[in-house]
DNA sequence: AGCCGGGCCGCAATCGTTTGCGATGTGATG
DNA sequence: CATCACATCGCAAACGATTGCGGCCCGGCT
């Protein structure tokens, strides 16, 4: 004799679980949330526990973000998923986010202004708390806006000028030193800089402490060595140093801004049959993935990608927490990973 | 003399819209939604059109959501980020989610079915109204569960055994057929196979064409030269490969099962004094990017990643639109490219 | 003139929570 | 015994949108 059972086909809600409680659902309300656990007798919070417990009481989000207009998320704005520098970072994100009961909604933004502004209008009007922004130029006027707003954020491996917000980035000028002792420990003297858009605050402050660099090592700081890309890839790089090439400059090592642009360089020996690194050694930024399997593997500057997701995740929770709070920021030690693209000059 | 202006902080509501332009929430609601704007005055719509636009009225997702039980947004459920394969293919979605009027949120399960179960809930409890699902495997209790709640989903790239879901993934059959038929054309004959986890309906699918690929080609199948990898990584690749090698089998070419497997092996290579492609040709599976700077150039199956996002993501909409639909599933044709890891045996 | 049928619009309920405020009961206190 | 403080809980109003239902008006018809 089976009793016909009723099943409810949407989600059981608050009202529910004070009914079978039998309490009215502000109380069953209370009981739940921890905070306001307090206002309400410890035996009747056991029994609306425990009505939630026995038929699988979710809180619905959505209901929760319209009454409180906060959501427990948080926004991610990254330039570009598709660039292996970011899913490290953000994995790191989420690792710190999800224990803190956060959770996080990832945007892409191209790189294109237009799409960034849309994409963080998307994710205020669902009530993000917060953002981690990836995507700062030093010149960046939605940035500032969203500042002025009180918009809480965080700022990860680039910086707006003039705008005084939590970041967290690897420490460029430790980095680039690295490098440069590394070249000159192998003997080389002529250095050429590939150096990232100057828009973004890391390819300023990685050319600046290239030049630091050579001057403490008591090297000239030749301008024709150093070369700008517009954007942080491949193409831009090869681009960078067939211009250099042809300048008709002398050098036997580079600096590159990024892995990116390193591996752009590698295009350019194939095209005009230099080895490396007999010919020129190259060295990059960033430790992305695989370099170890490239061809050669490439030296570069290894910075904990994980470390910064979770250094920053902290950083807005912090924010969140107390809005007052002084804007910390925090560089974090990179290290070098000698590796076969560089070695001694001809 | 300035007037006080007011500001408001709180973002214009639906009933500022109204107040402005002299009509009823209601009047200004159907006004808005181009679906229900029939059912107003075509004077009164574009007055609150106009007011709307003046004041810059953005909705209230959540407010939508909370009412109609909808959200226009879709959830992305991807095993890892850090995978080189997925960037693209989540480029995909996204480019044809947008322009339709919907977002995708990203979760990363790490392959763990806890976390996935968890990633799942927190998704359907902010009301997404279908799942993009790139984690599936052939036993799959949590989506057979979802499918019989009637939850919509599309599978990319693998399958759930017995369930008839909308799918797309490149044609696994198509490119290993490819793969060996380049390497019998190289010359060889012992090829061997570096499976994915037969867990997963693409790791079985390109086993499966392996061996009926030499079969068509009248060599032997031999059981010997097919080691299943336990995941889709490098390690497992090289763990495999060292397995096949210590065994004493003898041949001059592997299939691997994706990319990550075929560069476990470039380690193995290095471990045992291989040079490749003279002593051994291995050759891929998805193109994933970076592969022409390896060393060697890794050879390749190329799949359309960023084809294969857009297409899951037409289905997912189709089902939206019409969940009676016949499940659809597309394959999308593999092409080969041929690189520097491959070569004719010594 | 009376009636009918649209077209157009407003009323009010609703989605599932949270929260200020007031009601109630209890024990302690003067 | 009256008063008061306090703990506990219920009432009801939000949050911002959507939508069934019904009312009003106006033009056309008999």
């Amino acid at each position: 004799m089976t009793e016909p059972k009723v099943v409810r086909m949407t989600a059981p809600t608050l009202r529910d679980v004070a009914q079978l409680a039998g309490v009215h659902p502000a109380t069953a309300s209370r009981a739940l949330n921890p905070q306001t656990r307090p206002l309400v007798n410890a035996d009747t919070a056991r029994k609306v526990l425990r009505a939630a417990e026995s038929i699988g009481y979710q809180p619905n989000p959505i209901a929760r973000s319209l009454k409180t207009a906060r959501s427990s998320t948080v926004g991610l704005v990254i330039p570009d998923l598709t660039n292996p520098l970011f899913p490290p970072i953000v994995r790191g994100i989420e690792d710190v986010l999800t224990p803190a009961g956060y959770n996080a909604w990832i945007v892409n933004t191209d790189n294109d202004p237009g799409r960034e502004e849309a994409q963080v209008e998307s994710l205020r009007s669902r009530q993000v708390e917060g953002l981690i922004v990836a995507t700062a130029r030093r010149e960046h006027p939605l940035l500032t806006r969203l500042h002025q707003q009180g918009v809480r954020m965080v700022l990860v491996n680039r910086r707006v000028d003039g705008l005084e917000l939590p970041s967290v980035a690897a420490d460029d000028d430790a980095g680039i030193a690295l490098a440069v002792a590394h070249l000159i420990a192998l003997g080389h003297t002529r250095i050429a800089h590939l150096a990232g858009p100057q828009q973004t605050s890391t390819g300023v402050s990685r050319a600046r402490a290239f030049r630091h660099a050579l001057i403490d090592n008591g090297l000239p700081d030749d301008p024709a060595l150093i070369v700008e890309c517009r954007y942080w890839s491949e193409t831009e790089g090869a681009q960078a140093l067939r211009k250099l090439l042809d300048s008709g400059a002398e050098f036997t090592a580079i600096v590159a801004g990024n892995d990116l642009i390193a591996l752009g360089c590698y295009d350019v020996f194939a095209e005009r049959g230099l080895t490396c690194p007999d010919d020129m050694s190259v060295i990059g930024f960033n430790e992305m993935p695989f370099l170890d399997k490239m061809r050669p593997p490439l030296t570069t500057v290894a910075i904990p990608h994980y470390e910064i997701g979770g250094e920053a995740a902290r950083l807005l929770l912090d924010t969140l927490d107390d809005p007052e709070r002084h804007p910390r920021s925090v560089l974090l030690a990179p290290s070098l990973v000698v590796r076969a693209s560089t070695g001694p000059p001809k």
